[in-house]
DNA sequence: ACATGGATTATCCAAATGTATAACAGGGTC
DNA sequence: GACCCTGTTATACATTTGGATAATCCATGT
């Protein structure tokens, strides 16, 4: 019955909590918060359950961490689609829409996981601290964008309009993410380039067909 | 020590049960689905946690019951939305449209309930049913709308034309329920006008000054 | 080699949770 | 006013949860 006690490997700091930080998130994603219990992020993680107190000082603790390096995530993935295109602004506003409409920022996990923290956020000041930093900083990049456009506009209409922009890319990934099947292939980033182009009064369709998401994949 | 049984009224079926569903969706909206344990609710609702079981076969089973009447109240607040407006096709569809990003619609504790459904929606098959049946009216009735207005336009680009509307809708309705106090008051009743506007190439705007939703407040 | 420190596991504990069952009492019926 | 049905409460129970602590054993320095 004495049974040996499990073998196991020393591991770095960083990989350790990286590894707790990701079981989390997709525990989250799959199951919602009450899924995250100690006992499935540490089997996930292949550890076992006290290590999360090693590491963090409570369950609450790593679970605030994760939502951060989410959110860190998604703002750090929105700005790298603005590199390795041109210098014109409709370029790159069309660049910036297209790559929020696709894979890999349409993702059911991604939007189940942010349901998740859904009321974490409005609970607890940190968190939705970090929430309004990211969400502003999109709004902002988008509203840059946007004003980069030659035309002349105003700093409320480009106020507004960064709203407008920011609200319909927003559905449609809420959309895209939760019903996937429900969209062809790439209808989701046509539409939002037609919409957003409409919204503003510039035409983004050239840039419709523009490497989806291929040839971008090294390593 | 004996201290006495607690004093209760004997209610109808229907008060207990709409008490138990109404305490459970507010529940999920403050807290998440881990606030709503059968005692909290009972607490809520006035009662005692035996009696949860007593109206419905399980927690799982009162959780499935509260989302369904949740979404079958929001496409019933979407058509009401249409009643006593006129007749134009473009008055109607902004109608519709401003209601959508108003209050009562746009709202903190709807968007939290409607997040923290989110994992049992894309786990539970009924749920899911009830979903997309819910999304799916929704847009086939602004499709509709959108089919009504005096334009050219085939199914492929109504069906587009809905998809975007849609997803501009359901954007800022999220953005401003989740941060109320970053917009004016009808700030986004009117971005969303414009913006719908737009994408469709008529004007919406004549439609937005009008009783934004004063005056419809009966009893 | 070997001792030392700290990463990791194993075990325990109190609290909370969903469910089951028995006891009670409100309110209509006769 | 006595009686019975069932809505309602109270209690019990097994399981799961997050947290705490002690025991172990891997790896590094010397």
């Amino acid at each position: 019955m004495d049974q040996t006690r499990r073998a196991y490997r020393r591991e770095s700091q960083e990989v350790r909590r990286s590894a707790l930080i990701t079981a989390t998130q997709d525990l989250v994603a799959e199951g919602g918060p009450q899924a995250a219990t100690v006992r499935a992020i540490a089997a996930r993680a292949g550890v076992t359950a006290g290590l999360i107190r090693h590491y963090f000082r409570s369950k609450d603790d790593l679970l605030r961490v994760a939502y951060i390096e989410l959110m860190e995530g998604m703002t750090a993935a929105g700005s790298d689609a603005l590199e390795g295109v041109g210098a014109q602004p409709d370029e790159r506003l069309a660049a910036f829409v297209a790559a929020s409409l696709r894979p890999p920022v349409i993702d059911g996990g991604a939007v189940g996981l942010w349901a998740g923290y859904m009321h974490k956020v409005r609970s607890d000041l940190e968190l939705l601290g970090v929430h309004e930093v990211a969400y502003l900083q999109y709004r902002d990049a988008l509203e840059a964008l946007i004003a980069a456009l030659p035309r002349n506009a105003n700093a409320a209409q480009l106020r507004a309009e960064a709203i407008a922009c920011n609200g319909l890319i927003d559905g449609l990934w809420l959309e895209g993410s939760i019903l996937p099947h429900a969209f062809a292939p790439d209808e989701l980033a046509t539409i939002g380039l037609r919409s957003v182009g409409a919204i503003l009064g510039v035409d983004l369709m050239p840039y419709a067909n523009q490497l989806p998401d291929s040839g971008k994949t090294p390593k």
